[in-house]
DNA sequence: GAGTTTGAAACT
DNA sequence: CAGTTTCAAACTC
């Protein structure tokens, strides 16, 4: 059980004002399950590796609800997007489907409320108000936008002119529908645009409604999950909570009710049998114009109550799956695909997601636009993100999707109330891009999908993303040594590799060889990278102070570069080095092994603990050239070093990768990839994998150990994540999922998100 | 861009 | 589990 437990038993310092609500605990409290399930979707590589994740859940229908909630979202974002106008004939599939997405989620909302109040049927919806919900469905794009929207500036989110309430907002969205974002991004780059067109003209009031409610709607799809009754109190507590925002309750309520009611009954009807699905409709949302700020206030709510469900979700997944790979579910899939019973419309129980997934597909692909049709598969995402990081905004944008996707789903969970966080994430999302130099920022507007590969190749060199582009000759990039595979991402255009068989094409190929690696070693796939919560609450004060903020789950065993290149995975990580470390002559800039902070040692040393090598050795007092003796000694000298991992934890983030410039991020970021991702995502998560997840870490750090994996437990403890062993007797720590590949642009953040377990270890057999 | 270095992953 | 080989990224030129 246990990835994540949402649960923020000791948070240091307030992030925002949400978490110290009586709402923000209350999400925390909610059961941990939950939250590593949403993780699992985020991120590439967490579901990929989960074939058990079910276990995790009590049943399916909570999965699909979940996934349908950001099928849902993504077809909001996809409303906004350029291609509802669009004259091509074949875009009329998706713009209906998207219609219908946007409909349903009308419906559905409106639905779930008259059911869940007065237990009307579910076709009720109709009656109820859609004008929140259809707001709170443009609004999702536009706070993301908003927040999301300018990666380049500074440590400030765009959102930080408004109120403040309304950047938490944002934040609190993007990260609890971070896969909807993304899967819009990617789905239509276009989209994006008007998305941002949509953004520009909001106003900043009506901005600040909508995102509370996407906030809220977020959550509560996070806590449909839960029964009924959490979700109950968890709306009696957002009441409470003294949050001054006008109508969250209500909104809340109101997705809560929808997701409650519904279960999914919904989805899997047929599009044609749905009676609320109406092409006109449909048509309707086609010409709206995405430019306009205000569809949910301007439009009528009702033309969008269309609802097919089966479209929705299959939309989520499609988003979903263009960025994970998600290799449990391709096998479902494929036989779904097969029987040919598979309308689309077909749900199959035990897996609809995938089911809807292939609906979705069908008619997308045909698409014209480029970027949906490309990869129907999966693990795209990810790859996207790699890609374009550094050639646009648009790129950023959707690295921030999806890290947060990758985390996503714990991190939603966690906290709506985290809004403050999730700007920070956001804005840790736009320092990562500022890290690397090269990062240019350009327009959203551009079209990544379409990038030439000229462009990719260009940010390959570049580009600090996460992205994933291997050069795999031998591996057919089905081994661990493909930076892709390893990611949980599929090869894309912009690998150079031979003989490549990490593609969708090959899916059963690679999930099998996936099974394989992960039954060798359950953490194959997890981060490397796992961030530890600052404190450590079985060590000491001093400890505590030394957070090791993260660590190489299974250290390094470096010789010969003194973990000052990438050839280190700590220091491509951007983590020092810990116990774990086999490394020889350790001089990892972002934390010496001899620093590593121990039991019992305190020291101050620490505190000086050089951001770059350079200042390490001065600091030191060893000269570079002694260095090497030195630190070999510096067991002897420092032997207490343990410390400080505050100073590390700070310092770090000031110091700025030195890769940053060229180097990729961190495998274990993406991660998020996905495998990274991610959990995470992809995404980490390539993750892009993943790395907004900044935020989402800060809440799992703190989550008590009894809540947490042994696996993760060790966390806590920088001591314990060294006592950590993979099956294998490896060492491994407990995976997490990094987006960010530099710690040390998040300075002073807690961001440290205490890894969920990718594999199904996390689940409750484990 | 080719060649070298490096260390993780895989293999024995 | 240790040692060796393979591999591809990182790095150098």
């Amino acid at each position: 059980m246990a990835m994540d437990t949402p649960e923020k038993t000791q948070i240091t310092s307030p992030l925002s004002k949400f978490e110290d609500s009586p709402v923000f605990n209350y999400i925390n409290s909610l059961s941990p399950i939950k939250p590593v399930k949403s993780i699992n979707i985020a991120q590439t590589f967490h579901s990929l590796s989960f074939a058990s994740l079910p276990s995790v859940f009590t049943s399916p229908h909570v999965n699909s609800h979940k996934e349908t909630r950001f099928l849902k979202r993504h077809n909001y974002v996809d409303l906004s997007k350029p291609e509802f106008s669009s004259e091509n004939g074949n875009e009329v599939c998706n713009d209906e489907g998207l219609a219908v997405d946007a409909a349903q989620l009308y419906d559905n909302s409106t639905e779930l409320q008259e059911n869940f109040d007065s237990g009307v049927s579910i076709r009720d919806g109709s009656v109820e108000p859609p004008g929140e919900h259809l707001k709170f469905t443009i609004e999702l794009p536009r706070t993301l936008k908003y927040d999301c929207g300018s990666p380049d500036s500074d440590q400030t989110p765009r959102c930080g002119t408004q109120a403040d309430i309304v950047s938490k907002s944002a934040g609190t969205i993007a990260s609890l529908a971070p896969l909807t974002n993304v899967a819009s991004h990617k789905d239509s780059p276009e989209g994006q645009v008007h998305l941002a067109g949509l953004y520009k003209t909001d106003s900043k009031k009506e901005a600040t409604e909508c995102d509370w409610e996407n906030l809220i709607s977020d959550a509560s799809d996070l806590f449909i999950f839960n029964s009924p009754i959490d979700a109950d109190g968890f709306k009696e507590l957002f009441q409470k909570s003294p949050n001054p925002v006008v109508g969250f309750c209500t909104s809340f309520n109101e997705v809560r009710k929808m997701q409650i009611v519904n279960p999914f009954g919904p989805g899997e009807q047929n599009e044609k049998e749905d009676p609320f699905t109406q092409p006109g409709e449909t048509i309707e949302l086609t010409q709206m114009d995405p430019t306009h700020d205000n569809l949910a206030a301007n439009e009528d709510p009702d033309k969008y109550i269309i609802s097919n469900p089966s479209k929705a979700v299959s939309n989520l997944h499609r988003g979903m799956r263009r960025r994970c790979l998600d290799f449990e579910k391709v096998g479902a899939r494929r036989k779904n695909i097969e029987d040919g019973s598979s309308s689309g419309s077909v749900v199959v129980q035990s897996d609809e997601k995938i089911t809807y997934e292939n609906t979705q597909l069908v008619p997308f692909k045909p698409s014209s636009d480029s970027s949906r049709c490309i990869l129907p598969g999966i693990g795209l995402h990810l790859n996207a993100l790699a890609i374009n990081a550094k050639d646009s905004k648009k790129i950023k944008h959707e690295t921030f999707s999806s890290s947060v996707t990758l985390s996503g789903s714990a991190a939603s969970f966690h906290s709506p109330t985290s809004g403050q966080e999730l700007d920070e994430s956001l804005t840790l999302v736009s320092a990562e891009r500022d890290m690397d130099p090269n990062d240019n920022v350009v327009p959203f507007v551009e079209d990544f999908s379409q990038t030439s590969p000229k462009k990719k190749r260009r940010r390959l060199e570049g580009e600090a993303e996460a992205c994933k582009r291997c050069n795999c000759k031998k591996s057919k990039c089905l081994k661990l040594y493909c930076e892709c595979f390893a990611a949980g991402v599929y090869c894309i255009e912009p690998c150079a590799c031979q003989d490549c068989f990490n593609k969708p094409i090959h899916e059963d190929t690679v999930l099998a060889t996936r099974k394989q690696i992960e039954s060798r070693n359950p953490l194959a796939f997890a981060p490397k990278v796992i961030r530890s919560s600052e404190p450590a609450p079985e060590i000491g004060d001093e400890s505590s102070k030394t957070p090791a903020s993260a660590r190489h789950k299974r250290g390094c065993n470096c010789k010969k570069s003194s973990c000052l290149k990438k050839y280190c995975e700590c220091y491509q990580g951007g983590v020092g080095c810990s116990l774990n470390c086999r490394c020889e002559g350790c001089k990892n800039a972002f934390g010496r092994k001899d620093d590593f902070p121990n039991l019992g040692s305190a020291s101050v040393e620490m505190e000086d603990e050089p951001e770059d090598e350079t200042e390490a050795s001065e600091k030191n007092g060893v000269d570079k050239t002694l260095q090497k003796t030195e630190i070999q000694n510096n067991d002897e000298h420092h032997p207490h070093s343990a410390l400080p991992t505050t100073p590390l934890r700070f310092s770090r983030p000031l110091v700025q990768l030195p890769f940053s410039s060229k180097g990729k991020p961190p495998r274990s970021f993406l991660g998020v990839g996905s495998s990274s991702g991610l959990y995470t995502g992809q995404r980490y998560g390539k993750q892009n994998f993943l790395r907004p997840q900044w935020k989402f870490e800060k809440q799992f750090q703190n989550v008590p150990d009894d809540e947490i994996p042994e696996i993760l437990r060790e966390n806590h403890s920088p001591s314990s994540g060294i006592k950590t062993s993979s099956p294998n007797s490896k060492r491994v720590s407990p995976p997490q999922s990094n987006l960010e590949p530099s710690p040390g642009r998040r300075s002073g953040r807690k961001l440290i998100l205490q890894s969920i377990p990718s594999f199904p270890s996390l689940t409750p057999h484990h």
